[in-house]
DNA sequence: CGGTAAAGAATTTTCGAAAAAAAATCAATA
DNA sequence: TATTGATTTTTTTTCGAAAATTCTTTACCG
């Protein structure tokens, strides 16, 4: 596989606490559990992820490396803020990051490429139906959602921008989730999906682009119309 | 100043120790002192750097999630290895992003903008002047250098543009640093400065961006052109 | 001889407590 | 009453040692 291996999660090494404590902290801010702004204090932690401090020293410094936890001085650390400056910054780079993979990806993308979007198409579309009837696992549906993005760009064959674009997601989903509270995005989502992916398997390079970047506009109008609640 | 903060290094909090030795850290990944994809023993680190475990793993993780060091398992951390392939990645996706930044830059750059980018290029020829004469402090250059191309793009009002792009120039420059080992890029390369400069204040967006990018190709053309050592 | 298992050494990772810093409380003074 | 300054409390940060894991060496057996 053609990704950037900085933690190289899978082969290997056994799991550390401090990887285990990063993913669920990181998990834990995009759903806004932790709310945007507030103090991590070590006590709590403690209690809440049942490991001691310095793997959760580690895990929050990994994370103010990629600007889901901030931190200052001798003061401990927060979670990172939130403001309309910001998402409306994140949406722009986002667009173009995300939009460059992606026409490089319908530019080049091999057979294997396109087969495993379709997967990851159908992963995520296959939850989204079971989820009119019965209620469904909130967190899996992220990680579909998550990877078909993912899937899009993948086959542009540029690790880093493959890293970028995943940073950027994370950053914006986060203020998705702020907003959207609970309601698997419906209908018209899926279908804006379904037709992103056709578009690039048709190697409509501009067709694709253009509707990836409408895609993440009209998540930002929604995610600006209901407002950030930026607590003090 | 419109910047990303993540480590708000400057007010209010004391310089912590892991705040300290990551910044050393990564000169010395950078500069290469450190080699690319060497062990990093815990012992030899206590030893160089002056402090106890708890803050180098701290600066190691920050340190992972800016894709200077890797880490696996249970088998410690390495200094990132080096390949053609992603140094060839680097160079590609460095160009659009700084391109891009610089672009809007140039676009809507205000006096502040203008001002401080006179005053960054003035500091770095100075100290090219400088070192035709007498030998001249090699991190210092570097910085400089740094912040030259840093006030380039600062006027795109983009924090997260600025961020990626400081991350990139960073992986670049510690590819530039294993070639061109103690030879502070003469003559050219400041002449190319000049010139990009002059075109940003000229608001000559198309000829700024194209000399960025021939700036970074010769630079990327230079590095392989030594060839990448790369010890198993 | 080659390969495998066990013992030993080296190294990483984690915990618990001490040290250092920041925040909060309270008293004294103008 | 507001403000400053000292004292206590809380919280973060760091160290040193214990626990867990990996790497190396050695011995054994097919």
């Amino acid at each position: 596989m053609n990704t950037l291996a900085l933690q190289s999660g899978e082969d290997g090494g056994a799991r550390t606490a401090a990887a285990e404590v990063y993913g669920r902290l990181r998990v834990d801010i995009l759903s806004c559990k932790l709310t945007p702004g507030s103090r991590l204090r070590f006590e709590d932690l403690k209690e809440a992820y049942g490991v001691g401090i310095s793997p959760l020293r580690e895990a929050l410094s990994r994370l103010v490396a990629s600007g889901l936890v901030t931190t200052e001085g001798q003061r401990g650390f927060r979670v990172a803020p939130a403001s309309e400056a910001d998402i409306t910054d994140i949406a722009m780079v986002r667009k173009e990051i995300e939009g460059l993979a992606l026409r490089m990806a319908v530019g080049k993308g091999d057979d294997a490429w396109e087969a495993n979007l379709v997967a990851a198409r159908h992963k995520l579309a296959l939850l989204e139906r079971r989820n009119a009837k019965e209620e469904v696992n909130e967190e899996e549906w992220e990680a579909r959602h998550r990877n078909f993005h993912l899937a899009l760009i993948q086959g542009c064959g540029s690790p880093w921008l493959v890293h970028l674009a995943e940073l950027l997601f994370d950053q914006f989903d986060r203020y998705r989730r702020m907003s959207v509270k609970h309601s698997l995005s419906g209908e018209p989502t899926s279908l804006e999906h379904q037709r992103i992916m056709q578009a690039a398997l048709d190697r409509n390079a501009d067709g694709a682009v253009g509707m990836l970047h409408d895609h993440i506009d009209q998540a930002l109008s929604l995610i600006l119309s209901t407002g950030i609640s930026t607590p003090a």
